[in-house]
Parts: C-alpha cells; sequence; structure tokens
RNA sequence: GGUCGGUUAACCGAGUGGCUAGGUAGCGGUCUGCAAAACCGUUUACGGCGGUUCGAAUCCGCCACCGACCUCCA
C-alpha cells in the first residue's frame, strides 16, 4: 500500500513519513472528553481534526481501527482537592448520580459532534468500563518496581524509570527542571517525589465513584485509562495516538511511561497534536471560564456572538487553519468562514448542473495533484481549500461560458470535490432537505413566471416587490440573460 | 523562572531564498431595466535591528511582544 502521506511526529518534532506497522491496517487513538459539561469550541478541534485523519486514511483504503475514549471515571479537580473530582461535583450541584450526569454530557458530546459531520469511531470506551484493565496494568507496573504503593494507593516511581528509560522525551522535560519547577501542593505526603503521578487512588469516605482493588476501594489514576484501553482494543504497539497539545505534558507523557514501564516498549508510533482555540488571545478552556460551548454557536445565543453560526461554518473555520496552528476566535472570522462555506456549497451545485464541451480549456489533472499533495503535508487542509477554491472558479467559469470542460474532465472535476469536499474534509451541504423541496421548487417556478410576465410588460415596480418580499422571506433571486435562479438565503 | 511555539496586508490564514496562496471585506470594470450572483482587474504585507547572499518575508544572530505547557484541560 503506496503512500506520500507525512504526519508531523509531536515525538521527534519532524515531519515523518507515514508507514503503518500492520498495512492495510491502522490503528488509531485519540483522547476524548471528560464528560461532565457540555462540549465546547475546543472540543470541536480535535474532534475535526482526527475525523479528517480519519477520513483521509480511510480514503487511502486504510482499514482503520480508531478509538476515542470517553473520560466518566472523574479525574481529581488538584491534587489540594482532596477526594472531590470533577464529576462528582457537577452531580452534587445538579443533584444527580455520577453516572446521571456522566450519560447526559455523553448524549450532548455525541449530538454535536454529529452535527459537526464527525464520523463515529471504531470503538469509544469508557473508562469506567474498564477498571479491571487498568488494575491489571498496575500490577504490571508494580511487578516490573516502577510503582510502590502507599495506604492504598499505588503511585508511578518517576524517578527509578527515568534510571533506564526517558522520561520526558515526549514534551521535553527534563527530571532536574521538573523537581525545581513542580509546585508543591498539600496531600502529596505520600508520595516518594513530588512528580511521581496516581495509579490508583484510595477513595475517601465521601467519594461515590470507587471500585474495590488489590490496594483499597478506590478509583484509577488520571493517565492510565489512555494507556489500558489502547493497549485493549489496537494491540501494545499502535500507528497513531492524537489530542490536544495541552495534553501532552504531563498525560501523554505518563502514558509513554506507563506503557514502557509495563511492556518495555513504546506503544505508539506517531504521535499527533492539534493547537488550542483561542479568545482574546488566550486558551479556550473550561477551567479558565471563556469558552463558548457548540450549543450557544449553532444557536447564537451568547454575549460574545453576533450571530448563530452553523455546525459546517465551524466546521470550515476549523479547517481553514492548520490543525497544528491556533485559532483565535473572532466573529469576523467566522462571518468570513460562513460566506466562503457557503461559496463552496454553492459550487458544488452549479457542478452538478454543467454542460461537458469537446475540448478542455482547464487542467484539472494538476489540480487534483495539488489537492493530494496538500493532504499528504501533514495535512493542509487550508491548503487544500486554496485549490478547492480553484476549482470553484474553474466551476464558475465553465457556467459562465468563459472555460470548457471536456465529458471526461468534468467528471473528474466532479469525482474530485465529492472525494475532497465531502469524503474527506467531511462539509456538507446544511440547505438541502429543509423542507418540501419539490412542492418549494413548483412554487418558485410559478412566482418566477409570474415576475417574469410583469417585467416582459416592463412593470418593473411590480417584479422589484415580488423580489423584494421573496428576500424578506429568505429567498435571493438571480436574474439570468433567460430566466431567473433562486435560492435560500 | 524552565521548556516549546508564534509574530504575514482591513480581518482570517498558507507558503517559499528570486516566480499571484486562498477566503472575507474594499475599490474599479463586464453583465443587468435595477439589484444580486458570477467573472475580470486591483489597493493595503511579511514585529524591530544587524549579518550571510547577486538576491531574504524566507537562512543566522540579537532584541521586542504574544501564547502554550510546567495543575484537571481538547
Amino acid at each position: 500500500m503506496d503512500n506520500n502521506f507525512t504526519i508531523y511526529n509531536s515525538l521527534t518534532r519532524k515531519k515523518e513519513p507515514f508507514k503503518p506497522l500492520h498495512p492495510p491496517f491502522v490503528g488509531l487513538y485519540v483522547c476524548g472528553p471528560t464528560v461532565y459539561s457540555d462540549p465546547h469550541l475546543g472540543h470541536a478541534r480535535p474532534a475535526v481534526t482526527f475525523d479528517m485523519l480519519y477520513r483521509y486514511l480511510t480514503h487511502l483504503e486504510y482499514k482503520v481501527r480508531y478509538v476515542r475514549n470517553i473520560t466518566d471515571v472523574g479525574h481529581l479537580e488538584n491534587d489540594a482537592d482532596e477526594g472531590e473530582d470533577k464529576i462528582e461535583k457537577k452531580a452534587r450541584l445538579e443533584h444527580l448520580e455520577p453516572m446521571e450526569v456522566v450519560q447526559k454530557y455523553i448524549n450532548s458530546f455525541q449530538k454535536n459532534m454529529e452535527e459537526l459531520n464527525t464520523l463515529h469511531p471504531s470503538i469509544e470506551p469508557r473508562a469506567s468500563g474498564h477498571i479491571i484493565e487498568q488494575q491489571e496494568l498496575i500490577r504490571e507496573i508494580l511487578e516490573k518496581g516502577y510503582a510502590y504503593e502507599v495506604n492504598g494507593s499505588v503511585y508511578f516511581d518517576v524517578l527509578k524509570y527515568s534510571k533506564k528509560f526517558k522520561y520526558g522525551k515526549l514534551s521535553g522535560r527534563v527530571l532536574e527542571e521538573l523537581q525545581a519547577n513542580t509546585r508543591t501542593l498539600e496531600g502529596q505526603e505520600e508520595k516518594r517525589n513530588p512528580f511521581d503521578f496516581a495509579l490508583w487512588k484510595k477513595a475517601t469516605p465521601e467519594h461515590l465513584m470507587r471500585w474495590s482493588s488489590p490496594w483499597s476501594e478506590g478509583s484509577p489514576g488520571w493517565h492510565l485509562e489512555c494507556s489500558a484501553m489502547s493497549t485493549k482494543y489496537l494491540g501494545e504497539v499502535f500507528d497513531i495516538h492524537g489530542g490536544g497539545m495541552d495534553l501532552l505534558f504531563p498525560h501523554h507523557e505518563c502514558e509513554i511511561a506507563q506503557s514502557t514501564a509495563a511492556k518495555g516498549k513504546e506503544s505508539v508510533r506517531y504521535w499527533m497534536h492539534n493547537n488550542m482555540i483561542t479568545i482574546n488571545g488566550q486558551k479556550m478552556a473550561r477551567s479558565l471560564g471563556n469558552f463558548i460551548t457548540l450549543e450557544q454557536f449553532f444557536s447564537g445565543d451568547h454575549p460574545l456572538l453576533k450571530q448563530a453560526y452553523s455546525p459546517m461554518t465551524i466546521r470550515f473555520f476549523l479547517l481553514q487553519a492548520h490543525y497544528r496552528s491556533t485559532i483565535d476566535f473572532s466573529n469576523e472570522a467566522l462571518q468570513a468562514a460562513e460566506k466562503g462555506f457557503q461559496k463552496l456549497m454553492k459550487a458544488t451545485e452549479t457542478l452538478d448542473k454543467l454542460k461537458p464541451s469537446l475540448a478542455s480549456s482547464i487542467d484539472i489533472s494538476s489540480l487534483r495533484k495539488n489537492c493530494y499533495e496538500a493532504m499528504d503535508d501533514d495535512l493542509s487542509s487550508s491548503v487544500l481549500l486554496s485549490y478547492l477554491f480553484e476549482g470553484v472558479k474553474y466551476i464558475n467559469s465553465v457556467s459562465d461560458g468563459t472555460e470548457k470542460l471536456s465529458s471526461n474532465d468534468l467528471e473528474s472535476l466532479k469525482s474530485l470535490f465529492n472525494v475532497f469536499v465531502f469524503d474527506i474534509l467531511g462539509l456538507k451541504d446544511e440547505t438541502a432537505g429543509r423542507c418540501d423541496e419539490k412542492l418549494t421548487d413548483d412554487l418558485m417556478k410559478i412566482i418566477i413566471d409570474l415576475r417574469q410576465d410583469a417585467k416582459n410588460k416592463k412593470e418593473w415596480a411590480a417584479s422589484d416587490k415580488i423580489r423584494e418580499e421573496l428576500k424578506n422571506a429568505g429567498i435571493i433571486l438571480k436574474d439570468l440573460k433567460d430566466g431567473a435562479e433562486w435560492e435560500r438565503e
């Protein structure tokens, strides 16, 4: 299975040719959300990025197993926050069972992801369903001597691990610096070193989410679930691990340490990290309280939003930038994305109506080549879009009669747009199927005929009135040389 | 403080040692009864100061500013 696909590997900090371990199979693991509140724009970034990766790999005819976890075992809010975790805190607030909270936000996450037209992962494992596997991993790490038990809790021994392996290779951390810079927080006196991290945490009496274990009644540590579930579903070594850049340290660093300690080898071959969404130059994050939920974007119901933005506008907005650069939120940028997206969609409609000529005046094969090169270059969706807009110009020019396409090239252009716009970028036309299309078409035909009569009689006031009233109803009328076209606003 | 990354026109956002990125907005034109759309043309750039080079926004050095991570985070 040949390809020219290159991926920027966070581990080596270089673009590398993508060669799967066992072609045609590809194992892809992506860190999913912690489900304790509604998803915001930040959650859409990795979802759309890795959805595009999944779609592209599938297009390249790989058999991809795409695993995205759901973190439903509450992680400790912070080390000082003894025993209380995010999910339980929320549960108390809303007087719900922890698992009720989990279910509620899984539902909203999946709803929003569907609206963004992301494909369902092959497996969406939940941390709470893999306690046994996590305990098994802890046991392995203990057996290998890289963890220690204190008062029913188990901690990873970073210092001992670093004597044989390199801790910090992904994030570029140096242990001495970590030692000097790690904040001293309360509730850490059990650890041998402040940079050690919990594998199993003994539950305090008020802690609701708890499971029995050889060490204590408690819950698994912060970084364990991804190691356990990726191993279970993708094997000890797999191809791609993705997630947000903010997870690089400590989360992914700890994953590497856990897997290496347990299995003696690294599990991930390519690490991919998407960058953050910023708002007023700062990271959008739940913990910072500066987030806008996806529902709020879709409804426009937020003080910072000047209007509603459709799911596809959001998706297009994200795809306009490369996944490794930050994107700053602004109404202006979103409005520009909305216009651009609509222009692209209109062109795909026009494309379906184009008539072939005997010969072409446009080179479609080089356009195709450019599109593939853009995707092959570490998923350069912004570059791909620039080529697709070149295609849009071709389409409109052919429609205007200033350029020509042979029937072969026309078919080629259609398939190009289908593949890249819909299959790979995962965009879709949001106007389709909004109401009874047939009836609307018939009614519009009648109205346009009536207006044409008025125009023929040079009754401009009447014809303008019709056009004006239609505009108020959300329908734009465009007069052509012969007849008229209409479309929704 | 440590580590890493960024600074491109009105806004967003690519890229490259010499050749138009693209989108949105603006301006002019074609078309049109008018308008819209489309098409054609077009105005504002590469944070600052040095250096390398025939040539740098692109490479190197210094400086300034911004951000991410170092604590749960997509």
